[in-house]
Formats: structure tokens, sequence, C-alpha cells
RNA sequence: GGGCUCGUAGAUCAGUGGAAGAUCGUCGCCUUUGCGAGGCGAAGGCCCUGGGUUCAAAUCCCAGCGAGUCCA
């Protein structure tokens, strides 16, 4: 990107100059025709610690500072979206504020919702999580304060460089900073496709906006070279700024770090509930001092500069660190829990959960007995006034926290106890020293969330073992721990079919939806726009396409001129194309025909679709707010959705949403669907219109329930009264990850007919006992118990068996070259009985060779006493006899057992058993002489 | 969405193809004035469910249900 981009007429009108920072080769623009540097860290050190940039200011105030600013320059000021990315498929939490306008706005398919517009955003980014606490400026969760303006090509241009330039400058003079400390830096921004050329603007040392031109896109065929990849010029092109309102307070402070400028409150209760002082006040120099350089250079670094060694320096430090970290943390799950996130073992619930147990972790160190849910609703407290909705969340967020507290400890304890028994099992093999390999850390890291500092603290605490134990902890584990996982990730798979489609139907207009305008029309006509392939498409349609859950329905399309009428089997849509998948020939281009869709179909799906959302409703009524589709499915008999919730939905609550839900129905409300533009239904309904994916466009087909009890960007055919939805009926719920239940429900006759079959099922299952279905539990629960005591009986009895048989056994042996020998053939006997008799048989000095002869299976067992086992093996002779009963066998020296399907066979394999045997002895007596 | 673990007695877990085990807890008896503790003994298992492989499956394979954990 050539230094052209930052050519601005303001820059020039106002003296600055383009400089080249000595220190790191950058380009920066400045009013100051002296200064030598960029002024960003680690060029130069933070100059403002200590000593303010301008007056302080709070949170609040500087917020309102800069959206009045700008609303007085033909802003309009938005609301903060939700820090959850709902509108979004490609990020889970909210990372900045341009982020609320993508990808439809800064794509082009959806004009802004102002423009130009000002907002404030709260943001969660976590990549540096390792960093909080310790850098002094990293934040979990801060607030972007944006103003951003659309210009599009060839249409007239809000503005671009030249004003966002003076505008910042204005705002910065308005604050009273001094505007010759002040440094534009320039600094070519790249992501998430995107690029563009971009201004940091800097003073002091404190990097405290960036101004991004974004106007590239990437493109294997564009021009602009970018660190290796291609961009091309977008149609578009965006004003983007980040005002970090953090930064703000922290300079217009000038406290040690920003966690001291934006949460002094909490960090004061943490410290006393530590049972620490802060070193600001024990050793306000160091602090200071350590502050201002730690931009600039590395902890060591500082420690020599300051004369004192880095172990005390880490001690000073380390605590009020995590002090920090936790502050940041507990406002970070303010937002994450308030706005709805239920922490999981998966997406973004995996995230609430990751931060939650790094408090948890560090809640400990510190040695904090204060529930975390209370710390959480410290920080609501103080954020009321600016974000009162957090307050609307409290019951909720303080049931969670408790409930992850819990599973925590329970991981932990779990964890204690592996750690534990495999330590003592290994030093039992290895009792001189024993060493934990990287190898079994990643295990219980990855497979039992147990972190290597865990570990080393269990194997610590093991005092009673004589055993050195060595745990062996790479410095780079967690980076380790990733690329494991990054080597096992797929690529991502295009969408074939879509892609292909799309170059066949680019130039085919839009196909009329009839579905939309008549929802309950079965028959209607339309002309054939193009034909290719298996697939028609019409200028007009009944058919609806699979989507948002709903399957594609199915039908006939016959030409007007001919009788036979072609099957269709799919409908899809590419780009608002309908397209029509025909099972058995073609039709010509132009060609007039009727269509008629299978209403049998189309109807049951209609209800289930309906069904979803008043489940949902239902739902959220029972469950609480949090309650967020995660997905869903339509089908004939029944459908499901899964939702979002923090523990298992017991039986009484599932009632009580099949009852809400059913209510709704026999309310009969009206379901009512109309195109709204998009931006005004999101300021209209919210967020929650979302809850079943975001459709592109302009204008969002919007379904509501009665007076707005349930309203749902959607693009299904629903019923026009909840009432023909009919009674809707929940099968099951299923957990299917942490944090999302499934519930699974039919609605209409599909209602009934699974009315009926359970109906069916408790009917016959009582006849089969004979009494009538009340009683069914208690009967069940009687044949279950007694079928118990039935089998112990069984048992009893075949020792008794063994018993008896013993004695008449022992009467048929024969003496074979001095050896005790019993062959026998055994009816009715099974294995595990013939274990017993042979067992003792063997104990008093008998080698025996049982066969259980039953209906359909022979088996065998064979047992040699303990005098004799080192010449006889009970597995040879059991593999011997079994072979003449068409099976195998085997088992240990002293007893083995077998079998065989040949059970007309059992006396030729007693007879064979006993030759073997009798040449075995020989053979033994022989060898004894 | 993907990976890795785990489901056995009331609890915690061994057993990884050849007769279902240990520890704690429970119950009974003995010891003790009583409690605590100890000694002896007993009860307690659809080895998660359903298929398959095998002469033989708690054990191996497949599917399902339930749980834990890491990553995007």
């Amino acid at each position: 990107m050539s230094g052209e981009e930052y050519s601005i007429e303001y820059f020039r009108e106002n003296g600055f100059m383009r400089k080249k920072c000595e220190k790191c080769g950058s380009h920066f623009w400045a009013r100051d025709r002296d200064r030598k540097t960029c002024g960003d860290a680690p060029c130069e050190i933070y100059s403002f610690i200590g000593k303010p940039i301008f007056k302080e200011r709070s949170l609040d105030e500087i917020r309102e500072c800069f959206l009045s600013f700008f609303e007085h320059r033909s802003h309009t000021r938005m609301k903060r979206y939700p820090v959850v990315a709902r509108w979004r498929d490609d990020i889970y939490l909210n990372i900045a504020s341009i982020a609320n306008f993508q990808p439809f706005v800064t794509s082009g398919k959806v004009p802004p919702p102002a423009n130009p517009l000002a907002i404030s955003q709260p943001c969660i980014r976590l990549e540096d999580l390792e960093s909080i606490g310790k850098t002094g400026r990293h934040l979990t969760t801060f607030e972007m304060m944006g103003h951003h303006a659309f210009n599009k090509r060839g249409g007239a241009e809000i503005y671009w460089k030249n004003e966002t330039v003076k505008y910042c400058d204005e705002f910065l003079r308005q604050l009273g900073v001094d505007m010759d400390s002040v440094t534009y830096k320039e600094a070519p921004w790249v992501g998430g496709g995107n690029a563009g050329p971009c201004l940091e603007i800097i003073t002091d040392g404190l990097e405290l906006a960036t101004l991004v031109f974004m106007d590239l896109k990437l493109s294997p065929r564009g021009e602009i070279s970018i660190k290796g990849q291609q961009y091309e010029k977008m149609d578009i092109y965006i004003v983007d700024t980040g005002y970090g309102l953090e930064r703000f307070v922290w300079a217009s402070k000038g406290t040690p770090t920003v966690y001291d400028a934006i949460f002094p409150d909490v960090i004061k209760e943490l410290v006393n509930a530590a049972g620490i002082e802060h070193p600001l006040d024990t050793h306000p120099e160091i602090i200071t001092k350590y502050a201002s350089l730690s931009g600039a250079m590395r902890r060591e670094e500082i420690a020599m500069r300051l004369g004192i060694s880095p172990e005390i320096l880490k001690d000073t430090l380390e605590p009020i660190e995590t002090i920090y970290a936790v502050a940041d943390h507990t406002k970070c799950l303010a937002f994450m829990l308030a706005d709805g996130i239920v922490p999981s073992n998966a997406k973004e619930g995996y995230l609430a959960r990751l931060v939650l147990r790094r408090v948890f972790r560090m809640l400990k160190s510190l040695g904090i007995e204060m529930p975390l849910e209370e710390i959480v609703l410290m920080q609501i407290e103080t954020l009321r006034d600016s974000f009162p909705e957090l307050e609307n969340s409290v019951d909720r967020i303080v049931e969670i926290v408790s409930l992850e507290k819990g599973r925590y400890d329970e991981t932990l304890l779990k964890g204690e106890r592996i750690v534990m028994q495999d330590v003592k099992r290994d030093t039992e093999k290895e009792p001189t020293s024993l060493t934990i390999e990287t190898n079994r850390l990643i295990y219980y890291y990855d497979t039992h969330g147990l972190s290597p500092e865990f570990v080393e603290e269990v194997v610590s605490n093991m005092t009673d073992l004589k055993t050195s134990i060595n745990v062996d902890v790479p410095e780079n584990f967690y980076s380790l721990v990733a690329s494991m996982h990054s080597s096992e990730e797929r690529k991502d798979e295009l969408e074939p079919f879509v892609e292909s489609m799309e170059e066949k139907t680019k130039s085919i207009p839009a196909t009329m939806k009839l579905y939309y305008e008549e929802p309950s029309a079965v028959e209607f006509d339309a002309t054939v726009l193009d034909s290719f392939d298996d697939f028609v498409i019409l200028d007009k349609t009944l058919f609806f396409p699979e989507g948002g859950g709903q399957p594609a329905d199915t039908g006939f399309l016959t030409p007007k001129d001919r009788n036979r009428a072609l099957k269709v089997v799919d409908a899809q849509e590419v780009e608002g194309v309908i397209l029509h998948k025909i099972e058995n020939g073609g039709i010509s281009k132009g060609a007039a025909i009727s269509g008629r869709i299978d209403a049998e179909r189309r109807i049951p799906h209609a209800r289930h679709h309906s069904a979803t959302h008043v489940v949902v409703c239902a739902a959220r009524k029972v469950l609480g707010d949090h309650v967020w589709q995660a997905g869903a499915q339509k089908g004939e008999k029944r459908a499901r959705i899964d939702i979002t919730h923090f523990k298992r939905i017991s039986d009484a609550e599932r009632r009580e949403i099949e009852l809400l839900a059913n209510r709704m129905v026999m309310e009969d409300k009206e379901i009512r669907a109309s195109f709204e533009d998009r931006n005004e239904a999101e300021q209209k309904y919210g967020f929650g219109i979302y809850q079943g994916g975001v459709p592109p466009g302009k204008k969002i087909r919007i379904v509501r329930i009665g007076a707005d009890e349930d309203v749902q960007a959607c693009a299904g055919t629903h019923c026009s009264k909840t009432g023909e939805v009919g009674p809707i009926k929940i099968l099951r719920t299923e957990r299917i990850q942490d944090g999302i239940e499934r519930l699974e429900y039919a609605a209409g006759e599909a209602a009934v007919e699974e009315v009926q079959a359970q109906e069916e099922l408790i009917i016959k299952s009582a006849s089969v006992l004979k009494v009538p279905y009340e009683k069914l539990p208690s009967t069940v629960k009687r044949f279950f118990e007694e079928w118990k005591q039935l089998k112990k009986e069984n048992e009893r009895l075949r020792d008794e068996i063994a018993e008896l048989e013993l004695e008449r056994l022992k009467g048929q042996a024969q003496e074979i070259s001095g050896v005790k020998v019993i062959t026998a053939v055994l009816p009715d006997a099974d294995t595990k009985e013939m274990m017993k008799i042979a067992s003792q048989l063997s104990d008093d000095n008998f080698l025996t060779i049982l066969i259980g002869k039953r209906e359909k299976r022979a088996s065998v067992v064979s047992s040699v006493p303990a005098y004799l086992k080192d010449e006889i093996n009970a597995s040879a002779l059991v593999k011997r006899v079994c072979e003449v009963l068409g099976g195998s066998g085997g088992g240990k020296a002293e007893i083995a057992q077998g079998g065989g399907e040949k059970v007309e066979m059992v006396e030729e394999a007693r007879e064979e058993g006993l030759k073997f045997i009798e040449e075995l002895l020989k053979k033994i007596a022989k060898k004894l002489l």
C-alpha cells in the first residue's frame, strides 16, 4: 500500500508532516516537526502514567462525550448490539463495532440502519486471555466507540478520509489533548477478507483510536498485494473507526493500569477480600515506573532498570495482576451471561466456561472465598447506569455461576482421583523415581480438563509416597496442545450445489413465491423459464424450497399440451430462483404448465413449523429469556428444536412447556407473516428474531404470533391461526450437548397418532401382564424384583445341584495310571454349573472332563488337580474334546471350558477325551519311570 | 462442527476375551458401662441398552442412551 493513500488534505492544510519512525521504521503524521518516533509502544514509553493527558473523566462521561460529539455532526446514535454475534455464523462474539454491520451491510446487500452513525459497542476478545492483568492494557471486554460511514462508488459520498481525520483531531482537541503530542501512524489494516489503509492515533505512548478506511476485498484477480494476498477495490467503501473507551478513561486518569482506571471499586473489594494491600499503596514509585515502562520492554529488563531482582518484582506484582484479571473477567461474564450465553462444552458456551474456570482458578490462588456470582453482581451494579438491561438477568446469572462452580469442583475432584490413582499404580512399577511425561499431561488436559499446574499440585500433595516424582511441563504447553488440534482440522467444504447452480440462475429473474401470497393454495399455472438437467425453473411457483429446517414440497407439474404429469421430488432456492427437481422427463422452455403440490405433505409441514414457534415461545416462558434456538428440523410426522439451556429439562418443565404450547393453540392466536425492512425489524423486535438464523436481503419476512408473543424472521410456510396447528405433543427431550437441549414433538394429526401409539404400548403391556394399565408401574416393579429374587434362587439351587452331583460323580471315577479320572455327560447342565462341580472335584484331586448336553449346544468343562497342572493342560483337553463337537475352547491350565454344536456326538467326545487322558498319563508315567 | 475419555455393588474405582472383585458405606454378631474404635461375618450386581464377532464377551466391533473434557 503506497504512502499516497495517506496524503490527506487535512494533514496538508494543518501543517502535518509525514515522518519515518527512527525505531520501527513506520511512517506517521505529526504536527511536531522535531518528533523522531511514531509514539507507539514499544518505540515510546507510557509517559501519561502519573501525568494524565487531559481532565479526568469516567467511562460514562467519555462515552457520552463521544456520542454527542458525533450526534452534533449529523451522525445517528445507535443502541448497542449484543456481545453474542447471533447474526453472524463466522464468529461467536462481537469483536468490533463494525461487526454489527457485517456481512450484509458491508457487502452492500443491506443498507445501513443509519448513515453515518455512531455507537459505543461492548466487545469481547479472548485472544489475549493470558495477557489480561499482566500488561496493564489488555481487556477481554471493552467498548469500541465507532463512527461509521458507508459510501457507494458512483453515489453521493457521505464522507471519507478527510472528514474522518478532521473529526478525530477535533474530538481530541475538545477533550483537551495536547495536539502537538498526537501522531497519526500509518498501519495498513487487514482482516476478515477485507483490507484498507489505516491510521492509528497515538499520544504519550498510548494508542487511543484506529481509523480504518476499508475499501479492499480479497480477490485472486486483484491487483493490490498486501502481505502476500491479492486485493481489489470494493464498490462500497467504509469508514470504520474504533476509539477505545477504556483507553481514553485511562489516559484521563494516568493510573498505572487501565484496570485501576476503569474498575477501582471492584479492585478495592477484591484486594480486601484477598487480605492484601494494593502495591500502589505500598510501593507507589516502583509501580508507577514499572507501568510506564511496561509497554516498551520485558519485565526482566524493567527489574534491572529499577535495580530490584526479577523475583521480587514478580512477587510484588503477581497478586494484583490476578486481581486485575478477575475484575476484567467478571465484567466479561456479566455481559456474556446477561446477553444469553449458556456455558457449554461447545460453541460460544465454551468460551463462557473458559472464562468462568479461569476466574475460579484465580480466586482460589488468591484465597478469596467470596462466591464468584457476588463479584459478577458487583460489576452489574457498577454498570447499571449505562446498561440497565444487565439487571434483568441477575437471577439467572447467579444460578448459572453457582451451577458452574459445582461442575468445576466436580471436575477437579475427579481429576485429582485420576492423577493420584495413576501415580500410585505407576510408582508400584517404578518405585525409585517417576516422571509424568508431556504426553500424559496433554492427555490430562485434553481429556479431563486438568492443567499441568493442577497435576503438579496434586502430586506434591501426595506426601505419603517415597518415590520422587517429576512433572515434565514444557514451556510451550498450551501451544503444543493447540498445534495438536490444528493438525486434525478439516478443510471447509464448499456447497457444490449452490456453486454450480449460481452460474445458471444468474440471468434468470427471481421466482414469484406464490406460497406466500396464497398460503393455502394447492394448484397454480405458470410458465417454464428454463429447464436443464433434471431442473425446471418457473416464473412463479407454489413449491416451497427447502429451508429453515422445513423440507421442500413435492408434487406434479403438467404441461398444458400434454397429459403426462412430471413428478417434482425436490425444490431448492438459489439466489431467489427456485429450482424444481423433476424425476421423469423434461419440459421445453416457454411451455405453459399447471402445477400441483402435495397438500398431504405441505399441511403437516406448516403445522410443525408453526408448532415450532409456539414451542420455542412456551419454552422461553418456562425456562427463561436465555433460551435460544440452536437448530430445528420439521417433518411430516414430527419436528424437533434444539434450545440453549443450562441444565436438563425436568419432566415437570417439559409438561409445563407442553401445556403452555397447547394453551396458545387453544387461544387460536393469529399468525401473521409480512415482509419488513430489516433495520426497522431489528430495532422494533430486537435480535430475537434471528432464532432460526439470519436471512440475507433488505427486506426480511417476519412471522408474528398473537400480540407479538413470538416474533421471528422466518421464510417458512405457516398456519394462519394457532388453532390450525392442532394438539402439540412433546415426545422427548434429549441433551445433544452441554447447554443444548433438544425437544421432539408432533403436531396436528401426527400428535394424535403419537398419543395413540403410546396408548397402544400401554394397553399391550398391561394385557401381557393381565393388569389394569394404572397398575403397570407397580406390577412391572414387582416382576423385576421377583425376577432378581428368582435369579438368586436359581444360583443357590445350582450350587446345591453341584453339591449333589459331586458325590454321584465321585462314584463314577476310574483310576488311570494312579490318577482319579472322571469323564461324564450331564444332561441339561450349563457351563457355570459344571465349573462349580469341576473345580471342587479337582480340589479333591480328580481329573475331570464334564460335557453338558443341551438342546442346541454341548458345553465342555475340564479341570486338572493342582499337582498335575504342569503335566496336563485342561485347555488342551477341552480343545481336543470340543473338536469332536465341532467347536473349540480354551482357558487356564487348571480349568478350562468350551463347547460345540454337534450335540449328538457327546458320547464320542467323552470317549475321545478319555483316550487322550490315557495317552497323556501313559507318557507321564513313562517319563517318571 | 471435530477430537479424546468414561458408564461394573449405595459411593469411589480395579478387572480389557476364559468362574464378577477391592476399598469405603450398610446390616448382624463379638468386644465396651456408654461413645469412639476394633474383631468376625453377611447382604448388596439386567457389568448403561440393543445388535454383531466368538466354543466363550463386563472385556472386541457397530449403533443408541447417559456423562466428562479439549479445540474451532
